[in-house]
DNA sequence: GTGGTCTAGACCACA
DNA sequence: GTGGTCTAGACCACA
């Protein structure tokens, strides 16, 4: 389900947040959908249980999950919360663009930098 | 001639830094001009002298500026240092995309960021 | 009859006793009238059949209900039981109090927050 | 400056957030005031220095306060952010209110406990 | 079993 | 020194 970059210097507690925004817009995970427990997941990625129970809290605090005591953690609906993120990411890209553009980098670089990252393939097995 | 945002989470190394490559890429500072002294920077920020001195270190070990024994730091007209920051600058820019794709961003939405950003002539006073 | 909200955060089992106090604050309920069987409860709210039989138990110990053996569970109407009840209630309303006034919430937002509860038809169909 | 309940059965954490939210709504902190670093206020208050983090990570995620890496938190003066909790201060106080009136207490119970709570001194210490 | 809190202690980047 | 991340492992409430 979820894959980890140890090299990639994100922290592992962004990506498990990541990642499961990302099954979610992607429609891999659909609403009140079950995740893995915090035990389960941690032992499959070979993280501890804390950085899996850090993550989920950290989703479940901006409205992406919602846990149940003893029952377990399931995928929101919450649109709200899913488009507040969607937004976030938008922001935060437009800044990195504009950050580029006054480093002197053209737009076609920009473009071509986009395109090669969408038809790359290793990326996709996240 | 700098303005630093604490609030960012940018290291304010790295703020500093990218401001004087700013201000050359924008015309605002030409070659051979005379930077602020680290202390002087430091205090006019409010900064720790070491964090100056270690963007300047930074800055001059890249080649975008030139330090002289005894007058102070100066920017450099450096061809080579441009391309090493221009190398950066899209390094950087893969990451962005990565994270924003992995968030859930389409291709198409990030096209279009870039296009409307290089479009915008507001982002130019930034 | 009951109506449970996983994503609320109130464990279960306090959703399912708090339910049947306020079906009988309400009159929903009456003295001796048959509760449903602990097994057709929790198959009709989809939980744990052991989380209904806790809620039942602790129902029945603070006289709430009272049970039959191989008959059921039935609502009572002692008045012992109501008092316990309204002293829960009241021990719980100020923890609620002194949260929110470490929150930073006047006296005087509490005060026109109770009387606006009271004096609105609508929350009494909730 | 912030003093803990552990009989409260108030997560520690929470009682930490709470504390320095209240002292901004109350005033005694104001904007871009610095905090207590994370080990100096778990070594006051006795408690293990994850956990001062992670009320820090909460509150910084929420807005109320900002972190600089290796200078230290501050007091934000968002004040969206501040105005969101005491939004939920409110709701969570209304949703309390509304339970008990269902559990059977009446207006003037309610009304005579936020009288009592905000006239009792021990409280005020906090 | 499942989520949640906490202590203990290491290690990293940044100032 | 200061914030931030992570591992290791205990313990609790709830189902």
């Amino acid at each position: 389900m979820l894959q980890l970059d140890l090299k990639s210097g994100v922290p592992i507690c962004d990506q498990i947040i990541n990642g499961f925004i990302r099954l979610k817009a992607l429609g891999v995970m659909s609403g009140d959908e079950k995740l893995p427990s915090v035990r389960e997941l941690a032992s499959k990625l070979s993280v501890n249980p804390n950085t899996v129970q850090k993550a989920y809290a950290i989703l479940e605090s901006s409205g992406v999950i919602y846990s149940v005591k003893g029952k377990g953690s399931f995928m929101s609906d919450d649109g709200n919360a899913h488009s507040a993120i969607h937004n976030k990411a938008l922001t935060d890209f437009s800044v990195a663009v504009s950050v580029a553009k006054q480093l002197g980098l053209s737009k076609n670089e920009m473009l071509k930098t986009v395109e090669r990252i969408f038809s790359d393939k290793e990326s996709e097995t996240l």
